[in-house]
DNA sequence: CCCCTGTGCTAAACCGAGTTAGCACGGTTA
DNA sequence: TAACCGTGCTAACTCGGTTTAGCACAGGGG
């Protein structure tokens, strides 16, 4: 049963003091003189009674919740906001504050609501995220509020962004092929996503790829060549089916997303050719999938937790300013990039 | 600029009433007489003024919140969760509801933080659920409170349980080998989940191996065999691998997770087998691996958004019997069942 | 003319904290 | 002996709503 909960009167009573000096002592307020004895006693009665200030009421008077908002566009489909909600669960927690989640589904309206929702329950700040990197500029509703942008490009926005740094991945991902002594015959698959939705190339797509060559050229070296698709299972076995019809035995990767590798994988496998003896792969996501495949795919990670926790923690530290903050996107080395074997050269 | 909200004492004054009438115009309460112009004057002017009641302060009074706590013990690793907050997220929305959403990582030091966080800002309910079905109990905290279980075989528990309807499940895998003519040479990869951590194997195992098996007695079928193994890709690739090693030529395989398929399409493909003209497979979870993997998957689905969707409800309806709501595991077609080859009856 | 009933409204208390203003007391100094 | 100061505390107000108790007035009946 929710016995009535403990409240300050009670511990003021029990203790003999006011609510005033109560509040004091359980504020551990200085500016006020409290004697050593009152404090203690009034300390002693909260812990016995298990004493704990009821938020709602404190946020009524003082207006501050510890409560953030989290906006994302979506969360079901991917792994993405998953991760993300468990960085910023983290790092809210270790400053003792809640989330509230919430998914706007891409609607205006809906998004209307449930920042109205948000703003009717005091949150102290939010998060607006998206799952994919894009352009998302928020609504006017949260104007002169404490946000951060997560994985937005909107440059006109007044206040901290978070993305991944892509270019960084890109770099890593040529360089694991670099190390591993890898000269010749590598191919990107997927290339910057210039498809028909996106002729210009996705975002992620053009530094993953402007990283990955200049990597190469630092090291003298150049893609073989480069097939632009989409980046879904499907356009990966087209990708890969179609070069080696054509005759050419690539023998390393460089491929654009796990969902991609995994045509990438089937198409190399029905060929007869062996990851990671005869070609090499490299992917981006670091998703549950490059675990799953067998051999383990090495891939470049998409900083979720990171992203989520980088963004609450701006917020907590009443960072205001107008910086961009890049999180790492570290390689999680698996079993698919080895040596190029010497008999082929 | 957060310019100062409007209250309900602005409200009041603008219209020439007191706050007494403009909380019960607002409210919509009948049990207090107001004239029609009143009311008419009091939301006109809220109206105008863009009026939201601050719900901290409302809670204050009230004690009610409108606002849910969703515990999980896991959110990041796998895409349950998601699908499970979305659920209850569109759920708590349509009932004017926000969520707060909270991970213990199966922590009991940290859950009895988050629980007491959430009682701080006194949440009506809680939705208390696990990453997979298990024996999860929970803690005294939450004692008293309008608690529903999602994912939970605690039969101890006093109050509303959702689980997953993996009898039927199962039951819907095996129905549609039965209905695509099968009947012979239908095999089972994973079975019980009989691992040294599970000796008894997995309730999901159970149920699905149980459904499917009754279906196949109804059809005056049975299984000719089980590969009994863990549920990850390996084990998959290495049970099909083995099978097809002894000579074994299987012409449908009921498989118990999509991840597991992974390794049986490519120890399949491998073997040159197609699928599904010389086998047909189907498998659990509805993954998005289902969907990029190559021929599509027909999967039975793990019904997250609606076990979401049903643990707001009953919340929210106030439900507090003592009962388990089994939520339909539908199964999603696509391409990796077929009729078996005539050719090899 | 008084009483009664119904209508329409408001004053004031309340929820549980935080905060401001100031009081009582003892000791020190002029 | 009064003025002054520092110490230690509390009364009362505040936040923005909800809720209880009851007041003023009009109209009808006896």
């Amino acid at each position: 049963m929710p016995a009535s909960r403990v409240t300050l009167a009670d511990v003021a009573r029990r203790a003999g003091v006011s609510r005033t000096t109560a509040s004091f002592v359980m504020s551990d307020r200085t500016d006020m003189r409290i004697s050593d004895e009152a404090r203690q006693r009034v300390l002693a009665v909260a812990e016995e009674l298990g004493y704990r200030p009821n938020l709602t009421a404190r946020g009524l008077r003082t207006t501050v919740t510890r409560t953030i908002g989290l906006i994302s566009d979506t969360i079901a489909t991917t792994q993405f906001a998953g991760e993300v909600i468990h960085g910023a669960l983290d790092t809210a927690l270790a400053h003792d504050h809640l989330l509230f989640v919430v998914e706007t589904s891409d609607d205006p309206a809906v998004e209307q609501r449930l920042i109205e929702g948000m703003l009717d329950r005091q949150v102290d700040a939010l998060v607006y995220a998206t799952m994919y990197t894009r352009v998302a500029t928020p609504p006017p509703a949260l104007d002169g509020r404490r946000v951060v942008l997560l994985n937005s490009l909107d440059e006109t926005f007044d206040g901290p962004r978070v993305l991944p740094d892509e270019l960084a991945g890109g770099r890593n991902a040529a360089a694991a092929l670099v190390r591993a002594g890898h000269t010749d015959g590598i191919y990107s698959i997927g290339g910057r996503h210039l498809i028909p939705a996106t002729p210009d190339g996705a975002w992620a797509g053009r530094l993953r790829m402007q990283g990955a060559e200049e990597v190469l050229a630092e090291a003298g070296l150049e893609l073989s060549g480069t097939v632009e698709c989409a980046w879904e299972a499907a356009d990966g076995y087209a990708a890969v089916s179609g070069l080696l019809e054509t005759g050419i035995r690539p023998r390393a990767l460089i491929c654009l997303t796990d969902r991609l590798t995994l045509g990438v994988y089937q198409a190399l496998q029905q060929a007869g050719l062996r990851i990671p003896e005869d070609v090499s792969v490299v992917s981006f996501d670091d998703s549950a999938l490059a675990s799953w495949l067998r051999p383990g795919l090495t891939s470049v990670a998409l900083p979720h937790y990171e992203l989520g926790k980088a963004a609450v923690d701006l917020l907590l530290n009443g960072d205001q300013s107008r910086a961009v903050h890049r999180i790492d996107m570290p390689i999680r080395t698996r079993q698919s990039v080895a040596p190029p074997a010497a008999d082929r050269s």
